[in-house]
DNA sequence: CTAGGTAACGAACGCTGTTCGTGTCAAACG
DNA sequence: CGTTTGACACGAACAGCGTTCGTTACCTAG
C-alpha cells in the first residue's frame, strides 16, 4: 500500500546480508559494548534491518555465539620455532587470549565438544604438537581433552576481567580484603598462606607447564 | 479498596520468605526444569508471591546464582581415609559433582574469584591437602588456583551433559560423526587419531592425576 | 514484459529482570 | 485499649528480549 519513504532501490548501496557480516558485526558489538549488548535487535540495527532479517542466516543467538567463537578461533597463529613444548605452550597461550578478548565466547566452548573448523584446527596442532612429543595415542587423545578445556576454562575468567566494568586488581584487592577477615578457626589454611594465594607471579605459564608435565608423567592406563 | 477474596490472615500459614528458602526453593527448581526456567517470576510463583517480593533478600537474579552455587557447595563431603592424593581426588570429584548437578552454576564460578562460605571451605581443604604433599606455600597457593578453575570448568563441561535433553552419548556419537567426515589433509592428526579421541575410559580421574603429578614436578619459581 | 522464488521486512507474541508506590500486618508505644 | 510505626509483601508497570508469522519487494529466468 504506503511507498516506503526511500524506495529500496534509492538506498545508498546497503551491504548485502550474509553469514559472515552478522558473525562479524556480533564480534564488533561484543567487544564495544560487552556481551549485554549482543542482542539480535541490536546486530540487526547495526546492519540497517529489523532481528527477523537476521534469521535467514543464524539459527538464532547461541547459534550465532558458536559461529563468532569460531571465527575469533581463526585468528589463533602458527606457532613457528622452538620446541614441541614451547610451541604447545604459545599455541594455547594464543587461543586463551584470542577467546578471553570477546566476553562470553569461552563459555560457548565449555559448553560443547568443538566442532567448529578453526577450533579443530586448532585441536589438530595440538595433537601434531602432542605427538612430536612422543606420547602414545590413548595419552594424547585424552591429552587434548584436559588441554582444551583449561584452555576455555582459563580464557572464561580472564575475559571476566578483561571486559567487564571493574579491574582485574580491584577484584584482587577486594578478594584479598575478603580472606583477611575470615575467622581463622574455621579457615586456618587460607588465614596462613593469603599472602602466598595472592602473590604475583606468571600463573598462566606455570599453570601450563604444569599440565605439560604432568601429562609427561601420567601415562593413560 | 476492593478487599482480596482470602484476607492475609486467613491464608493457610504461608511459610515466611527468606533468603534460605529463595535459595532452596531456586534450587529445586532448576533441578527439576532447567536453567531457563530459573526465572525470578517462577521462583516467586513457587513460593506463592510476585516477584517483586523476592528483591527484599536478593539483589538480583545473579546474587541469588552464587547464593545457590554456595548451597550447592554445602554439599560437599570431607573425605576422611586414604592418602593425601586419594583425599585430594575425592575432594575435587566430589566438588566436580556438586556443581555439575545444578544447570549453570559452574559458570557462575567461572566467572569470579570464589569468595562464598562453602567455597572458600573447600578451597581450605585443597591447601591443607596440598601442605600435606609437602608443597611450598607458593606452589600450593598457585595450585590451587589451577585446580579450582578445573573443577569448575569440568562441572561446566559435565553439567551440560546432565541437564540438556540431548545425552552424553549421542553428543559424542555425533561429534565422532563430525570428525569422521573430516577432510584428511586440513585434519591429518585428528583424521589418524579420532579412535584415540574418543576411546573410553575414566578422563576424570585421569585429569586429576595429571594435575596432581604435574604439580609435584612444578615448583613455582 | 511477465512469472516465480527468495531474501527482507513490519508487527506481534509471550516472555524476561527490575522498580515504584501502595497496601497490609504485627508489634511497640502512649 | 487505641494508635502509631516500620518492615515486609504485593500489584502493576516499564523497557527490553528472542523468536515467529504472513506479507512485501526485489532480482532473475523465461
Amino acid at each position: 500500500m504506503t511507498t516506503p519513504p526511500t524506495s529500496r532501490r534509492a538506498r545508498p548501496a546497503k551491504a548485502p546480508l550474509s553469514r559472515d557480516v552478522i558473525v562479524r558485526t556480533g564480534l564488533e558489538i561484543l567487544d564495544r559494548d560487552g556481551l549485554d549488548a549482543l542482542t539480535m535487535r541490536r546486530v540487526a540495527k547495526e546492519l540497517d534491518t529489523g532481528p527477523a532479517s537476521l534469521y535467514v542466516y543464524v539459527a538464532n543467538r547461541d547459534d550465532l555465539m558458536t559461529a563468532m567463537l569460531d571465527a575469533a578461533l581463526a585468528q589463533v597463529p602458527v606457532a613457528a620455532e622452538g620446541t614441541w613444548q614451547e610451541r604447545l605452550r604459545a599455541l594455547m597461550a594464543a587461543a586463551t587470549e584470542a577467546m578471553s578478548r570477546h566476553e562470553g565466547l569461552a563459555a560457548v566452548a565449555l559448553g560443547a565438544i568443538p566442532t567448529g573448523d578453526n577450533a579443530l584446527l586448532v585441536l589438530d596442532r595440538m595433537l601434531a604438537l602432542l605427538k612430536e612429543g612422543g606420547l602414545d595415542d590413548t595419552t594424547a587423545g585424552w591429552a587434548v581433552d584436559l588441554l582444551f578445556l583449561h584452555v576455555a576454562a582459563a580464557a572464561a575468567e580472564q575475559s571476566v576481567y578483561n571486559t567487564k566494568d571493574i579491574g582485574k586488581v580491584d577484584a584482587i584487592t577486594a578478594a584479598d580484603r575478603r580472606y583477611a577477615s575470615l575467622p581463622a578457626d574455621e579457615y586456618p589454611m587460607i588465614t596462613a598462606l593469603r599472602a602466598s594465594l595472592f602473590a604475583h607471579g606468571d600463573r598462566g605459564t606455570w599453570h601450563l607447564n604444569v599440565l605439560i608435565n604432568g601429562i609427561l608423567h601420567t601415562p593413560a592406563r
